[in-house]
DNA sequence: TCTTGGCACTCCATGGTCACGAGTGCCAGC
DNA sequence: GCTGGCACTCGTGACCATGGAGTGCCAAGA
């Protein structure tokens, strides 16, 4: 049934609403492509790629335009991925160089995805589970109160305070300290229960309910969720979105809100590869209408965290995959060099 | 020229406006408040206010809306700040309670405030400068390469990487910590450069250039710009905004995401007491239809940042100035806790 | 079997007219 | 100084006619 012209007819109905935002006709069609056919065949063509589910029309005696369906063959067989332009890998690069600290790369990273690819762009932080310990630091800073850091090789910190049961002399403090960073340092923080789980013993009992009381804030604070942080820019972008905008955006704004809805939708994305998922192949309600392109990095092979952007479904998926892919490989760069 | 029922009437037009979205008639405002006059005595009134500049008609034979004129004598004259319902005291309560550091209390405190006022709600974190030193400590991770962290009273921790001329060793850097958080310990971060000021004098020659390096982190650290973060919150709101809403909606989102313009909007906050910028009073082009309410709040008598709603000026200004003044009241406390 | 030109049909978008109603300003009377 | 009355303005929504883009289908040609 689709043979090649056939596909090259979807192919162009894509390329031709992404860029107008209206619906294409046969006539419009054969004009600005070079088909070889008249525009009585394409609407032949057209009339079978309906058939399939391809393309659909608004109303009778209207232009087509591709489906979730259509864009999904669109993105696996008919478009590459869209390499940037020299400018535009300069640009990339002046803009990430001179990042200060972790905040600042993924700050930076954000606002130059948003501004790439005229999208809203989400990054989140490299995940503390798949990073390896850099160091843990325990400073007492009352008698029984203790501050919790934890350094990840990815430059990322995190800090809880721990009530202790009982005042903590320094002494017993530094030893902790060193036995802990001696376990722990240089592996990743998915082993870190394991590998701390015999450490209480291993104290006088006078110390054990602090060693217990501080290893169980450690753990607390690798499983809790807010160890899943993200950030988002370019909302102003969504104002792009098209004419039926204010009850379209609306949603898409509440779910950018949602972090928990953020994160699953980046963690259905594939660890390796790019993942693209078009209109209603997200799960969540307010996103039907928009399509998520999101890729895995990190400072070595294995990805840390996951980067993207949501965009209308009517979006240029060569060049959107494009910069995603550029800005991420970057990103990595900068991460295994820190 | 204004006598008393002309300012009922301009805060009847208000009240009425604000719940209606629709521009004010004469007839409608006697039916719906008891003002003990006839709506062409109104009409007379509604004349002069107009003249004075406090109400406008968007077209002749429409109703009247209100200007920034009259939304700011509506505020600083006729309208008070109202008190929060018991259950929203207590729904404020449940929501702050059990945040675990300061990225979460800053977190909630966005996500309440958004929710409270139904608008965008943006709040600093605490400034680096107008608070104390809890601690400062310095990790060594590789030979001449030092981290250094940066703890406040109100838990907030900066982090920066220290490349050294030369390799340090553990007793110099604890030296240097020593000497560091005796000085600093307890006092503001403003005064931390005068304090520091002669440190490098009182070492080794050998090991002043490390001690230089990493003071001049330090107090990059202080004046750096990324020093005054901030994060905002319920964007979704803005769908709110009127109908005429894709045109104004764009600037505001831009706007919202330039960290330097909402820094600035809430600098030009008064320190203490609550401030209220209607229209045209903000100085940024793209939120001049739009109102700010912002207040400090800290965990002494001390403002150590700011936190605020951004709305359209057609707001409860009442309500709005109510809600925000108890949330930052609330966050004062948490922090003074903590 | 595929392609093509022709043709009738559908339906949206545009623009004009018209009646309605809400709201105003003004004035004369109380 | 307040009030009722009245003429006037103007935006809104309904209705209708027109034009044009696009379609589906069919018969003829390659």
């Amino acid at each position: 049934m689709l043979n090649e012209r056939r596909l090259e007819v979807l192919r162009a109905i894509v390329q031709d609403y992404v860029g107008t935002e209206e619906p294409v006709g046969s006539k419009a069609l054969t004009e600005r492509h070079q088909l070889g056919v008249s525009p009585a065949t394409v609407r032949n063509d057209m009339a079978a790629l309906e058939d399939e589910g391809f393309i659909a029309q608004p109303h009778t005696s209207a232009g087509r335009i591709p489906t979730d369906k259509g864009y999904r063959l669109f993105v696996d067989k008919l478009a590459g991925v869209k390499p940037l332009s020299t400018p535009e890998r300069r640009a990339i690069q002046n803009f990430m160089d001179g990042a200060v600290d972790l905040d600042d790369v993924v700050g930076r990273t954000v606002r130059l995805l948003a501004q790439l690819t005229r999208q809203v762009a989400v990054v989140q932080y490299p995940s503390l589970t798949r990073s390896t310990v850099r160091h843990v630091e325990l400073l007492s800073l009352a008698p029984a109160r203790v501050m919790l850091v934890l350094i990840t090789d990815t430059g990322r910190v995190e800090q809880r305070m721990v009530d202790c049961p009982s005042p903590v002399g320094e002494t017993a403090l530094a030893d902790l300290r060193a036995r802990l960073n001696s376990r722990v340092v240089g592996r990743r923080f998915a082993d870190v229960p394991q590998l701390v789980q015999d450490l209480p013993e291993s104290f006088e009992t006078e110390d054990r309910g602090t060693v217990s009381t501080v290893l169980a804030t450690l753990l607390e604070t690798l499983v809790e969720e807010t160890e899943e942080r993200l950030m988002i820019g370019g909302t102003a972008n969504l104002t792009r979105f098209g004419h039926d905008f204010p009850l379209v955006i609306r949603p898409v704004l509440e779910a950018l809100e949602e972090q928990v809805v953020l994160l699953k939708l980046l963690g259905e994305a594939k660890d390796s590869g790019m993942t693209v998922r078009i209109g209603h192949e997200n799960a969540h309600e307010g996103l039907t209408s928009t399509s998520v392109v999101a890729v895995g990095y990190g400072s070595g092979d294995e990805a840390v965290a996951k980067l993207g952007v949501v965009g209308p479904t009517r979006m240029d998926y060569p060049g959107t995959m494009g910069a995603v892919r550029a800005v991420a490989r970057y990103v990595g760069q900068i991460l295994a060099e820190s």
